[in-house]
RNA sequence: GGUUUCGUAGUUCAAUGGAUAGAAUAGAAGUUUCCUAAACUUUUGAUGCAGGUUCGAUUCCUGCCGAGACCA
C-alpha cells in the first residue's frame, strides 16, 4: 500500500511536463490535506506552477485536474478553489485500500528486518538520592513512547538508562542516614526504598540549613557559610573517600543505592517502562579524559592559560566551553564525551536519542559539536529529545516549597480516581477485586499518560491534577471507551473471524472518512518517528476514535439488515479497534475489553 | 548583561508558508422504546504590539512588550 502522495507524484510530474513543457523534481510537489469544507481526498497546491502555465491559478488547476483525471483511473473527479486542486478518489479505490488494511493484522507496523538501523534511546536517567517526580514521569513516558514509535517505524531500538548513582547528592543522603537513621531500612519502616533515601536527603538539607544560619549569625557571609558548614565538609570528605575506594563508604553506598533501585523498579513497573541496558555513572564517570587528549592532539581543543581544556565555539556563535577543569578533574561534558564514544564502540548505533529536559539544550549542542569536530561522523546521528518543563497550576515545582508531585503518589491517585468514577457509573459491577484493580490501573494510567503525551514534547506543559483524570473529550479514557464499545459489538456478533468483504456495498461518507483515517496510520507513524513526537500519534488516535463515534451514531452495525453491509461495518469497526490498540501501544497505554 | 525558547478562545492544547485559524473544556441549547450517553448534535468565543519578505504569514525576518531556561 502506498500513500496518495507517492501514487500521484509521477502523474503530476508528467502533467507539468506535458502541459507546460518543464521537468520538475517530484519531491517538490506540494500536497496538503483537503480542507473539510470542500470535497476531496487530497489537494495539490498549484501556485508554484502558475508562472509556468502563464495562466491564473484557477485555470492552471483546471488544466492539471483534467490531465490527472484522464491519466489516473483511481481519480473520480476534481474541483478547483483558488489555487487549490482538490482530487476525489473513487469509492472503489477506498474499498480496495480498506481490504488491504483488514488483511494485514499488524497494519501500519513495519517488520523488523536484519538490516534495520540500530537506534539507542536514553531516557529516565535519575539521580539516586530521591524518588521520581512528575518531571521524571514526562521523561519516562516520552522516552518509552518514542522508542516504541521508532520500533514501529522499523528500527532496531535499544532502550537505555544512565543512572546517576554517584556524587555529592547521594553522599548527603548517606551521611544523614549514618547520623540520624538509627539503622532504619525499608523492611523495618515499610517505607519504599527510594522514599527512605529521599527522606534522609531532606534531613541532610534541614540540618545543613540550620548550620548555615548559625554561621551567618556569627558573622560569616552567606557564601562562606554555605562552603564551610561542617555537614557539607563532611559530605565532601565522604565523596573523596568514595573516590578513593574506601570499603566502608562503598558498602553503605551499595546498600542505600540498592534500596533506591528496588523502589525505582516498582515505579517503573507501574509506569510500564523498561530498559534493555542500564548504565551506572559510577562506571562511566572516569571516561572521557583520553578524548580530551585526543582533542588536544588534533588541535580541536585548546589548553587555556590557567590549564583548563576548552573548546572555542565563538565562530559557531557559542561560547568557550570548559571540557576539563584546570585541576584536571572532569566536568559533565568530559564524561558525556567519553560515554558517547564508548557506547558507539560497543553498539555502533545509527542514532542516539538523549531524552533530557530543555534546560540542557546548550550542553547537547556543544556535545554534538565536539564529537563532530573530533571527526566522529556518527555524531550526526545524535539527537537531543529536548522536552519542556512540567508546571503546576500554582507554578513551577519547587522542592523547597514542597510542591513537588511525587510519581508514586500521583499514580496511586490516578488509580483511585479512576476506580471511583467507574464505580459511580456502575460499570464495574460483577467484577472481582483483582479485575477492578487492573481496570482502574489501566484507566488511571491512560488518563495520565495521554494527558502528558498529547502535548508536543518540545513545549512546556501545565499539569492540572483535576483535569488529568477527566474522562471526557480529548482524553485517554475516551479513546479506551471507544475501543471497549467496539469490542462489545464484536462480542455480540459472535463471529470467530473477520467476515469476507463484499466490495460492491455502497458506503456512507462517514465510512469513507473512517477508511481514510485508517489509511493515514502509516504516515502518522513515520511522521512521529521523524519528529520524535508521541503527540502526533495521540492526535491521530483521538481523531480516529472521534470519527468512529460519529460513524457509529449514524450507521447501525449489528442492526443493519443488509448482511453484506453489516459485515463491512463490522470489519471497519474491528479495524478501528485494532488500530486504536496498536497506536496506544506506542504510547505505552493498554486498552480494556470492557469498561 | 550575553545566548536561547515561548506568547493562539475564559482555560488546556492543535495548525510541513496555504483555503473562512481547528479541538477539548468551561458557558448556552438539544439527542436515549435503539448495538456501552465516559457518546452524539447545534451554538458563543482567540493569533501580545508595530513593521518587513511573499500570490499567500500563527509559521520566515527586524524592533518593542511580556514569560521561562541556560551561561556566568
Amino acid at each position: 500500500m502506498q500513500s496518495l502522495e507517492s501514487l500521484l507524484s509521477i502523474p503530476v510530474t508528467n502533467a507539468i511536463e506535458n502541459l507546460f513543457g518543464s521537468k520538475i523534481d517530484p519531491s517538490t510537489i506540494l500536497f496538503s490535506n483537503t480542507n473539510p469544507q470542500f470535497e476531496g481526498d487530497i489537494t495539490l497546491v498549484v501556485f508554484p506552477y502558475v508562472k509556468l502555465a502563464g495562466k491564473g491559478p484557477e485555470q492552471t488547476g483546471q488544466i492539471i485536474g483534467d490531465f490527472l483525471k484522464n491519466s489516473v483511473t483511481e481519480i473520480e473527479s476534481y474541483n478547483v478553489v483558488k489555487g487549490f486542486l482538490n482530487l476525489v478518489f473513487t469509492d472503489d479505490f477506498w474499498k480496495e485500500q480498506f481490504k488491504e488494511i483488514v488483511k494485514d493484522d499488524t497494519f501500519g507496523i513495519k517488520k523488523l528486518v536484519p538490516s534495520a538501523p540500530l537506534v539507542m534511546v536514553e531516557y529516565s536517567s535519575p539521580n539516586t538520592n530521591k524518588p521520581l517526580h512528575l518531571g521524571h514521569v514526562r521523561n519516562n513516558l516520552l522516552g518509552y513512547s518514542v522508542s516504541q514509535i521508532l520500533k514501529a517505524d522499523g528500527n532496531n531500538v535499544m532502550m537505555v538508562n544512565l543512572v546517576n548513582d554517584r556524587g555529592i547528592h547521594i553522599c548527603k543522603s548517606m551521611l544523614a542516614w549514618q547520623k540520624w537513621g538509627n539503622g532504619e531500612t525499608p523492611e523495618l519502616s515499610g517505607l519504599k526504598g527510594d522514599h527512605l533515601v529521599g527522606k534522609y536527603y531532606v534531613e541532610f538539607d534541614k540540618h545543613y540549613k540550620s548550620q548555615i544560619e548559625s554561621l551567618k549569625s556569627s558573622g560569616k557571609s552567606a557564601e562562606e557559610a554555605e562552603k564551610n558548614a561542617p555537614l557539607i565538609l563532611e559530605a565532601q570528605e565522604m565523596l573523596q573517600k568514595w573516590e578513593a575506594g574506601d570499603t566502608e563508604v562503598k558498602e553503605l553506598w551499595s546498600k542505600m543505592n540498592g534500596w533506591v533501585y528496588d523502589g525505582f523498579a516498582k515505579t517503573y513497573e507501574k509506569l510500564g517502562v523498561e530498559f534493555d541496558k542500564i548504565y551506572y555513572e559510577s562506571n562511566t564517570y572516569i571516561l572521557g579524559k583520553e578524548i580530551i587528549e585526543e582533542g588536544l592532539k588534533k588541535n580541536v581543543f585548546v589548553k587555556r592559560a590557567d590549564g583548563a581544556v576548552i573548546i572555542d565555539l565563538t565562530a559557531e556563535k557559542l561560547d568557550e566551553k570548559v571540557l576539563l577543569r584546570s585541576d584536571g578533574t572532569s566536568v559533565y561534558m568530559t564524561q558525556d564525551l567519553g560515554t558517547a564514544v564508548e557506547r558507539h564502540k560497543e553498539f555502533p548505533f545509527e542514532k542516539l536519542v538523549y531524552t533530557v529536559g530543555n534546560e540542557q539544550d546548550y550542553h547537547f549542542k556543544v556535545l554534538k559539536m565536539c564529537l563532530e569536530k573530533l571527526g566522529y561522523d556518527w555524531a550526526k546521528g545524535l539527537y537531543h529529545l529536548s522536552y519542556g518543563m512540567v508546571e503546576l497550576p500554582e507554578g513551577k515545582m519547587k522542592s523547597r516549597e514542597g510542591t513537588v508531585v511525587d510519581a508514586d503518589d500521583l499514580i496511586e491517585k490516578m488509580e483511585n480516581d479512576a476506580l471511583e468514577l467507574s464505580e459511580q457509573k456502575g460499570l464495574v459491577e460483577g467484577m472481582s477485586e483483582t479485575e477492578k484493580a487492573a481496570l482502574s490501573h489501566m484507566i488511571g494510567m491512560a488518563a495520565l499518560k495521554y494527558f502528558i503525551l498529547k502535548v508536543d514534547p518540545k513545549k512546556k506543559m501545565l499539569f492540572d491534577p483535576k483535569e488529568s483524570i477527566d474522562l471526557h473529550g480529548n482524553t485517554g479514557p475516551f479513546i479506551q471507551y471507544t475501543h471497549a464499545r467496539i469490542r462489545s459489538i464484536w462480542k455480540k456478533s459472535e463471529l470467530k473471524e473477520i467476515p469476507q468483504l463484499d466490495l460492491s456495498v455502497a458506503i456512507h461518507p462517514k465510512e469513507k472518512e473512517l477508511i481514510k483515517h485508517l489509511f493515514g496510520f502509516p504516515k502518522s507513524i513515520a511522521d512521529a518517528a521523524k519528529e520524535l513526537s508521541p503527540a502526533l500519534i495521540a492526535n491521530f488516535t483521538y481523531e480516529l476514535a472521534k470519527t468512529f463515534n460519529q460513524f457509529y451514531d449514524v450507521c447501525p452495525v449489528l442492526k443493519e439488515e443488509n448482511g453484506a453491509l453489516r459485515d463491512f461495518r463490522l470489519a471497519l469497526s474491528i479495524s478501528v479497534a485494532r488500530t486504536i490498540k496498536s497506536a496506544f501501544n506506542m504510547l505505552g497505554i493498554d486498552v480494556p475489553e470492557r469498561m
